[in-house]
DNA sequence: CTCAATTTGAGATTTGACTCTCACTTTCTA
DNA sequence: TAGAAAGTGAGAGTCAAATCTCAAATTGAG
């Protein structure tokens, strides 16, 4: 049996609003404005649980620590800017990434990371 | 200056008869077939003399320690099995990639990786 | 309401990956 | 070949992320 407590409202709550992949020191930091004393194992402990339920996605992208976000939001994939580290959502998604696994293999899940410049970073170029 | 060793001597050749991206015990383990006494700490000081040669390179994906492979390989993504944890190298790569990227932005590298289940482990599934 | 089951916060602990230290050994230039 | 520079192994140390502990508080079925 499982307890509602305003600490898992809160937290799912973060997961809704939020606008990309968040990390749990980040999802903690932004759930204390609600609930200044949430702790971090709690965000740990209700990271684990949502995830049990399906209710959020872990983002691991290379090069930077898990991320989360609600699995309300539908597949995407990943733009990391190497200049200003942000993660940036792509739109759409490549056929055929499937196909790429050798005969008997069970594909799962696929991840697509490009690496890069983002838009500003691009532009800025000349000044560095 | 850089002394040649038996250690980074067998350490080299172990990257170059490597068929998939190792991690630093994978390595460490491989090499003792022939220096039973190497230190884990030798490993990672070849693996970072060897980096920084870029006679290996560093495979980093999401949800698995890093790995490292013979820089001579060329261009190729990978699938990782989430029942025993190994990599295995994908044949070839998808077109239209890049394309994802929103207007302005500068693709420098991609990374695509498969999860699920490799062949031997797919095949062990009605015993679990 | 009551109260057993569950959850919480805070800090301690664990974990895993990697680096450092140090006494000893090896490499290779001169 | 002498000896300075570089490398080695083993274990201790580091660091950050994640988990555990436990007393106190909360939840919700009955």
């Amino acid at each position: 049996m499982m307890y509602l407590t305003p600490q898992k409202r809160a937290l799912g709550a973060v997961f809704e609003r939020a606008s990309r992949p968040l990390t749990p020191p980040e999802i903690c930091e932004e759930a204390r404005k609600e609930l200044p004393t949430l702790g971090l194992a709690t965000v740990y402990r209700a990271i684990k649980q949502f995830l049990a339920e399906g209710q959020i996605r872990a983002v691991e992208v290379p090069g930077a620590a898990p991320h989360y976000e609600s699995a309300a939001r539908h597949h995407h994939h990943f733009f990391v800017c190497c200049e200003c580290k942000r993660l940036f959502d792509l739109i759409g998604c490549v056929r055929g990434v499937q196909s790429l696994a050798p005969q008997g293999f069970r594909v799962r899940q696929h991840e697509i990371v490009l690496y890069g410049e983002c838009a500003a970073c691009a532009n800025q170029e000349g000044a560095l």
